[in-house]
DNA sequence: TCTTATTCTGACCATATGGTCAGGATTACG
DNA sequence: CGTAATCCTGACCATATGGTCAGAATAAGA
């Protein structure tokens, strides 16, 4: 009973096959949205039949809502360093270089993301009353205190938030944009830095922890 | 041979409908994009046999194209603010009290444009690669202006307005989400005040015209 | 009123899509 | 091996959708 078989245990397999398809599900759903998206499409990129892709998701909402709630979490871990900082200038600037990271490497995450809240959240909106609901009112709390604290100027926390979310969010939903005014090139690596600098400078400056 | 005739004229009725079908495409290709919007679903909404939007639109992507075209102007328009001001603290804060006007006024817009060009712009590319460009070139070329004439802090003018941008779009595309966060309820004049004010706050400091 | 142009619409069609299923292939394991 | 469980797949189906069309209704003009 080799718990970490190398090339595949029966539950190692099932998770890589998983994987695979909700990839190749994160890709067509971000290009094409739920609606535009087909199985046959998913199934092509995941090369797949499609009858396979309904053996391990039952229907097209159920692969849907694993991707979402893949993202989600992706979302929620990138929290983390907010909280570990002791300064705002250290918190928000570490915040802002993990959220703009994962825009530039889960560009199709964002999207899917950003497409199922424009719709309204038909399948999200309990994690949006719970769980984001908690952790805005968490982060606002922080931010408040610094601000009780004279460590940073007194501006509305939730706005500050807003802005933080949509600027680096921005960067991935509308990558197309970004790129297409970047002579149709995406983003090099210093361009990127660039990105995140600009970003940072006018925030951190902008409630007074730097400049 | 009266041009202004008051129920209707030939040409008036048939722009009458036009914008009756315009109106309803929006919200439908909002709510569900265009892959999960149908034709069936746009009639209904304007309170039409679906046969006769076909009448006035050949193809729902003819429809689609002209919904996209519509909001395109309406961002274009709002731009001219930006032009007109002889400071940086005044010009760009027009831009973002107008932008933010434009989210609230136009949500649905917004959404259709966020959607398209997070599909990597099928239907307007040519309108990024052109109007978008120029238009972007012009505005960032003003703001290098005002700050060699060392009237605001040196940042990057492209970051500065996709943050503009980011931003204020944010409170279109994601007004579910605030909305949400908002106890359920949608933002009143006095929050959509606040929120416009912290918006030019943050970013008026930021770079250095303000604060 | 008669004629013509325009607007409207129910009924219809070809196609694409999500989903099913019977049965074949493969693997696990005694 | 044998056999039971799991995994895989081609063929199929019901439905929904974009789009068509013949002809009715309406308006315009003489």
């Amino acid at each position: 009973m080799n718990i970490e078989a190398k090339p595949q245990s029966k539950k190692q397999r099932r998770a890589a096959q998983e994987r695979l398809i909700l990839d190749a599900a994160e890709k067509v759903f971000a290009e094409a949205g739920f609606g535009g998206a087909t199985m046959q499409l998913i199934a092509d990129v995941a090369n797949l039949p499609k009858a396979n892709l309904h053996y391990y998701f039952p229907t097209k909402e159920a692969l849907y809502r694993r991707v979402v709630q893949n993202i989600f979490q992706i979302w929620l871990r990138a929290a983390d360093v907010f909280d570990s900082a002791d300064s705002p200038a250290e918190g928000i600037g570490a915040y802002i270089d993990t959220k703009m990271e994962i825009s530039r490497a889960h560009p199709a995450g964002s999207k899917v993301w950003a497409s199922e809240v424009m719709h309204r959240a038909p399948v999200i909106q309990d994690y949006l009353e719970t769980t984001l609901m908690e952790w805005t009112n968490g982060r606002m709390a922080i931010i408040q205190r610094w601000i009780d604290e004279g460590r940073m100027k007194p501006v509305d926390p939730r706005h500050l938030l807003y802005m933080l979310w949509a600027t680096t969010q921005h960067y991935a939903d509308f990558g197309h944009q970004i790129e297409t005014l970047n002579d149709g090139r995406p983003l090099n690596d210093k361009e990127w830095e660039e990105a995140k600098a600009s970003v940072k400078e006018i925030i951190l400056t902008g409630i007074g922890v730097e400049g």
